[in-house]
RNA sequence: GGAGAGGUGGUAGAGUGGUCGAUUACAGCAGUCUUGAAAACUGCCGUACGGAAACGUACCGGGGGUUCGAAUCCCUCCCUCUCCGCCA
């Protein structure tokens, strides 16, 4: 969330900016300023009254030792009077403390200036268009017809022990996983990433710390006997390592990665671009997660779209990298360029991966703060992008490269998949 | 699931009603000494909010209570650890 900092210094500025994210802010704001002007003067009060209180509560202790009963009774009975105002005082406080913190949630993030105008994804700016479409006949088969063809997927094995969009890999098609996800894990090794296998159940206080809560509650599966929740995201645990630390300047940036299974409801999302692999309930995906400086953070995220970038070219899948606009960018995000691989059966353009830069927005939930050369205590930039979800790249490996002699591997992943076509 | 123990500053670990925001040790930082390092010695060394600052206030797992005064007493919730049971 936003700091009260940054919205009383730049009240005019943070309202235009949030009305680029299609957010009128103005209402909200002033109540921040003014429910937080009232919790200054209430505080300065009850400060005040305290520290009498303090003062008092001492010098009743010393005369009780110096053995003068009258003057530490007398005392005493000044005090009781002040005791009811303050507690009305601190009433105010923490309503006033609730509020700000409630309104502050609802506030998404602002944008960084990079971020164009526009309001919905059609007003995306394509960044980058790279790799080469292949040229399929007429009878190319989309990747659910593929998965069944080579039985690599059983989509209806898993809607009977789960339900729909929970598939069943198989063989080969088991096996591309797992050589995807190795993969991916080894080009972040080797770009410097520290691997984490972290739990894919995580608490509430997680939850809130990343901004899935409360906003998103009704997007992730709740465990509600043990008020646990499955991560939609590797991002949620991994980033979450880092809530309520203060971490030193020279430990940034940190350069974290891990393989988790995801588990999203979609809860509405029903339809035609449900079929398949598109969207699922749950999906494997390697994560890619930064914490840095404020003067380092956009370095950082540059490196993280070379990477990403060099995975699509690796697997040789014709992509593209979209700026998202204001309008389409996510509540937290300060600037976000997702990718897209192009499924060549399906002839549409498949979002697998989406790398965000939070600046301190997200931080500032987590108290994820370091110190600085002077020693100054100040929130860290955070930032992930998915590096990548597999299913929607195995669509597209799939359906790109159909033959009729079977389904080729790219190069880059046969040592993985230890064998070079899907026969 | 049953029984017990415990949650204090980066860590270890004191503290059971009155200069305790908290003894001490270690780690860390700065300095003295040294050619340099180590050792030894000296000083500093939590966070948040308010304040220009001096300084004030709050925080010893969370919340509530008793009291003029609570880390210390009471209630309640949460969490961790150990043993037993069950189990991969």
């Amino acid at each position: 969330m936003l700091t009260i900092k940054q919205i009383t210094e730049d009240k005019e500025g943070i309202i235009r900016k949030l009305s680029r994210k299609l957010f009128d802010g103005r209402e909200a704001i002033e109540s921040v300023i003014s429910l937080n002007d009232k919790r200054k003067t209430t505080q300065t009060k009850l400060d005040n009254n305290l520290a009498e209180l303090n003062k008092i509560s001492k010098s009743i202790g010393l005369l009780m030792k110096e053995g003068k009963k009258e003057e530490a009774e007398a005392a005493r009975l000044k005090v009781s009077g002040m005791k009811e105002e303050n507690k009305s005082l601190e009433l105010t406080m923490k309503e006033a403390e609730e509020q700000i913190q409630a309104i502050l949630y609802t506030i998404p993030n602002i944008p960084n200036d990079d971020v164009p105008d526009g309001k919905s994804a059609e007003d995306n700016i394509v960044e980058k268009t790279g790799g080469i479409k292949v040229e399929l006949g007429d009878d190319a088969l989309p990747h659910w017809e593929l998965a069944k063809k080579y039985d690599l997927i059983d989509f209806d094995l898993g809607v009977k022990i789960t339900g729909a969009g929970f598939p069943v890999y198989k063989g080969k098609g088991a096996r591309l996983q797992r050589a995807l996800i190795d993969f991916f894990l080894d080009e972040a090794t080797k770009a410097g990433y520290t691997e984490i296998m972290p739990p894919t159940v995580v608490n509430a206080a997680s939850g809130f710390g990343t901004g899935q809560l409360p906003d998103k509650e009704g997007q992730m599966y709740h465990c509600e006997v043990d008020d646990l929740y499955l991560i939609p995201t590797a991002e949620v645990p991994v980033t979450n390592i880092y809530r309520d630390v203060i971490l030193d300047k020279k430990d940034l940036p940190i350069k974290n990665c891990a393989y988790t299974e995801c588990f999203r409801r979609e809860a509405g999302s029903y339809g035609k671009d449900v079929r398949g692999l598109n969207r699922l309930h749950e999906f494997s995906k390697v994560e890619l997660v930064r914490i840095d400086t404020p003067d380092h953070s956009y370095e950082s995220l540059k490196e993280m779209l070379d990477h990403v970038e060099g995975l699509v070219q690796k697997l040789e899948l014709p992509y593209r990298i979209l700026r998202l606009c204001g309008g389409d960018m996510s509540f937290t995000s300060s600037i976000c360029f997702d990718f897209e691989v192009y499924s060549e059966a399906q002839k549409r353009w498949l979002e697998v991966s989406s790398v965000s830069n939070f600046e301190s927005y997200q931080a500032n939930r987590l108290h994820c703060r370091f110190r600085d050369e002077n020693k100054k205590i100040q929130l860290c930039h955070t930032l992930n992008g998915s590096a990548l979800a597999l299913p929607r790249i195995v669509a597209a490996l799939l359906e790109n490269n159909q033959t009729p002699d079977g389904i080729r591997i790219p190069v880059a992943l046969q040592p993985y998949t230890r064998f070079d076509m899907i026969k």
